[in-house]
DNA sequence: AATTTTCTTGACCGGTTGGTCAGGCTGTGG
DNA sequence: CCACAGCCTGACCAACCGGTCAAGAAAATT
């Protein structure tokens, strides 16, 4: 740590005050989305100047999309605890405690995300193109494989993918909504029971046992 | 039509208007949220100056809760089909289809709703605590009904609706993913299949046969 | 110590936004 | 024909926004 490289060490800071604006970032895009998100507020939250945002993020759309990419890898991360199950019964329920955690632990990012697919996914439209869709193949087949293995009823592996990321997401992006109707927020064991009831739904749906 | 009092006739003219602002607010509020919205694209889309829209509407936010309260109103209607059901069968297949038709016909209107929550409520935050309330533990002892007569297994009924909001709003929210992935909009077929793996899953789901 | 690179920041600017308002228009009632 | 209430709208404004920039502080390199 004490004797890195010249250029490693230039940015240590650079490091830093990226991850301050982000964070900071991620919440207030969350909280108003990009319209009504402005870099003033971002700057407040993040303790710096105005203009200094603008050194390391020359646009807010620059801002924005590093918002966005970041959710994407975390998410795409979380599928790899999917690929190497035996059968579903240990692939899609890793998976959805996996993606129920993230909805825990990264909301603002969820909805971050949400707020650009609602927009017409105008800054990561090549991702869902490229990246998100080739994704999705795989896993069509992995589920279509488990069905030909017997492992699993004969449900439409897309429509089961959409079923995961709707009930998982709904928690970080509907979180309010929830917490509202349970008169406060959700404490360790609301989360396993909500995460405990998911996976029984969903695993129980595609006839998994 | 044509012999109608004149305090009526004057106010035709305003609902035709009011319903012509509301129809483009819907749409403009869904692709840019509350804060990327302007006034004067409303005003363009409707095809009014943009004076005009604050003599129907005098503030932005007046006009953006008129939109969030339809759709809630269209929301609360939707869930009529699920009360004199004998069975959660009849019952929750019927509010399936029901939330999956209002995903495919008011889309923008979903949209606004998930912006509007994502922001906290700060417009909507009293109807969440009285009458979505209100709704919300009038199902959850419909369900519990059910379960105690044998009709279904034991789930959580909270987590069974969140479960239902979600998956159901899914093809609306989202609905740009899912047409990226589909490779273009969804068509008549692709909505009744999706209406039928999404009911067939969760009625496989909850036990209820 | 000198120099060069990176970082910091207050002040500023053109453009846009929500909202206002005075004056004109329209059609209905007397 | 007049009067009047509701409807319409071009022009305007203060506030705010994203982004720029020059000048300097701090740090790293020589």
């Amino acid at each position: 740590m004490t004797d890195l490289p010249r250029s490693q060490r230039r940015t240590e800071i650079r490091q830093h005050n990226e991850t301050l604006i982000l964070q900071a970032a991620e919440k207030v895009f969350a909280e108003a989305g990009f319209g009504g998100a402005t870099m003033q507020l971002i700057a407040d939250m993040a303790g710096l100047p105005k203009a200094n945002l603008h050194y390391y993020f020359p646009t807010k759309e620059d801002l924005y999309r590093r918002v966005v990419q970041d959710i994407f890898e975390i998410w795409l991360h979380a599928a790899d605890s999917m690929d190497q199950a035996p059968g579903p019964i240990e692939g899609i329920g890793a998976y959805i405690e996996a993606k129920m955690d993230i909805s825990r632990r990264h909301p603002n990012g969820s909805k971050v995300w949400a707020f650009e697919v609602m927009h017409r996914a105008p800054v990561i439209q090549d991702y869902l193109e490229t990246t998100l869709r080739v994704w999705t193949t795989g896993r069509v087949r992995l589920i279509e494989r488990w069905i030909a293995e017997g492992k699993m009823g004969p449900v439409d592996p897309e429509h089961l993918l959409y079923m995961l990321w709707a009930t998982t997401q709904h928690y970080a992006d509907f979180g309010h909504q929830i917490e509202t109707l349970n008169a406060g927020p959700l404490s360790d064991a609301d989360w396993q029971k909500a995460t405990d009831s998911v996976k029984s739904m969903i695993l129980r749906g595609i006839g998994a046992f």
